[in-house]
DNA sequence: GCATTATATCACTATATCGTGATATAATAA
DNA sequence: TTATTATATCACGATATAGTGATATAATGC
């Protein structure tokens, strides 16, 4: 029960689903989902926060650099049937279409963060 | 979206889960779910109502009584998806087993309702 | 060392939600 | 009619949550 209520509790937010589905595509740093989202920082983190704690998404830290992606591993018993529903649902949605429409704008942006080492790691990595 | 979290905000809360576990079974009426739940009647019919406008269950009323059951029908794009979902989960899980075992209990005591004439629709209808 | 950067966390306000008791509604029972 | 019943809705207090700005952390670049 505990496990299904901070997965369902996490996917009840309109940001969150947001991030899942800006996730979908592939691994994203904090700063990208916050220039989509047009939120701060330490909100989208937050976010990010809780999506994370209840399995939905994955973190992997590089140097300063935080990149998520949506995880394919089990940590509990609903996180995975969560995220494939997820998948299906929601991908004609207009707020969703604009945000990822906004992502693809910032694929060519990437080349204004630093520093420079990530900033080609950012550029190559897809 | 909107449909999609209105329907996600009502399963991220156990009582609500809870109650949709109830009606697994059949039909029940808001009094049994008081009993079970353990809690007041406005805030079973709060829930219940937060339920049925997300479509996840059907109301009947007959006379004074009303009967919700799990709704069937797709009256959303997602309330058939999640009903199906919330079908297969938390079977073994431990509140929801003894939420079903003092349901049974309470089958017996069905004969405790009033009126009269709805009384005994109550014992006959399973 | 120091400045900068990206992120996480804290403290805070505004808003939403849960559970309750009281009231309103609508049907039955006398 | 009047009393009783089951339910829905309202008003309220307590708690939880969203979003923010400030601070803390930890790595890079000089």
């Amino acid at each position: 029960m505990r496990d299904f209520l901070i997965v369902t509790k996490a996917l009840s937010d309109e940001t969150r689903v947001r991030i899942l589905k800006l996730l979908e595509p592939g691994e994203r740093c904090v700063c990208e989902l916050m220039e989509v989202l047009g939120m701060g920082q330490s909100t989208v983190s937050k976010h990010l926060g809780i999506l994370h704690n209840a399995g939905l998404v994955h973190r992997r830290k590089e140097g300063t650099w935080s990149y998520y992606r949506l995880n394919d591993e089990a940590v509990n018993k609903y996180n995975l049937v969560f995220r494939e529903l997820i998948n299906r649902v929601l991908n004609g949605d207009k707020t969703i279409l604009k945000d990822l429409k906004a992502l693809k704008k910032l694929k060519s942006r990437a080349i204004t963060c630093k520093p420079v080492s990530l900033r080609i790691k950012a550029l190559t990595a897809k």
